[in-house]
DNA sequence: GACCAGGCACATC
DNA sequence: GATGTGCATGGT
């Protein structure tokens, strides 16, 4: 077998040993991981959740609601998410996009050729390819792998990607070589998110990385 | 009080 | 094309 190959297979089983499901995304419904996806950009977590339950107490949790709401209301609700100003925009962005090209119908959207898709929403303000690939992948069900800071850093880390490697290139990396299935694909990027959090932070490349994959057998 | 978090766009060289 | 910077809250 290609050492690639087997090494994220290797990777994966390590972290899925270890850590077992993730249960991805943290998220109800297609809209709410889209919305969560955009909010989480460089922000952790928690504090996209309060935004999200702001968003939902304060009613407007819909893709009409959201359209029709003023831009500094929104704003307001999505404070806790940081970066609201622009998020609010980004926001707004993809909401236009979604009433100008399927009449705000997120099912139709979403039942859109994927790689057409792609480029569509990858030309939204806003919308980078890790936010692009996890619409994709946890609100569409596409298998299109999600790379992100901890992803690269891993690869690095582990001798499997050049510390200037780009966002395609590390994505391809995965979908030659892991098997194009969504679940799997799902699965393996939230298990990278929860070791990223584990890993040194301080030091790039850390050789005391609490996780050790063992990647000789 | 520094440092970081599930990025991205834009300016400047 | 590469590199630097603004965006901003909340947790460690």
């Amino acid at each position: 077998m290609d050492r690639r190959k087997h090494d994220l297979v290797t990777i994966y089983n390590s972290l899925f040993e270890r850590f077992g499901p993730q249960h991805w995304w943290p998220g109800e419904t297609p809209f709410e991981v889209i919305i969560g996806a955009i909010l989480t950009q460089n922000t952790s977590w928690k504090n996209v959740e309060k935004a999200i339950a702001s968003l939902k107490s304060s009613g407007n949790f819909s893709p009409k609601k959201l359209y029709d709401l003023p831009i500094d209301t929104l704003a307001g609700l999505i404070r806790s998410s940081g970066y609201f100003n622009i998020k609010a925009k980004r926001l707004k962005n993809f909401l236009s996009f979604l009433f100008d090209e399927y009449k705000g119908n997120l099912d139709d959207m979403l039942k859109e050729n994927v790689s057409l898709l792609r480029n569509k929403l990858l030309k939204v303000n806003g919308l980078g390819p890790e936010t692009v690939d996890s619409i994709l992948l946890y609100a569409g069900e596409y298998p299109v792998f999600v790379v992100d800071a901890y992803t690269k850093r891993i690869l690095i880390r582990h001798g499997l990607a050049a510390i200037n490697s780009g966002y395609h290139e590390i994505q391809a990396l995965f979908m030659e070589n892991v098997s194009e299935d969504t679940q799997l694909y799902n699965e393996y990027h939230a298990l990278i998110v929860r070791v990223g959090k584990d890993l040194c932070k301080k030091i790039p490349l850390c050789n005391l990385c609490p996780i050790e994959f063992d990647l000789q057998k």
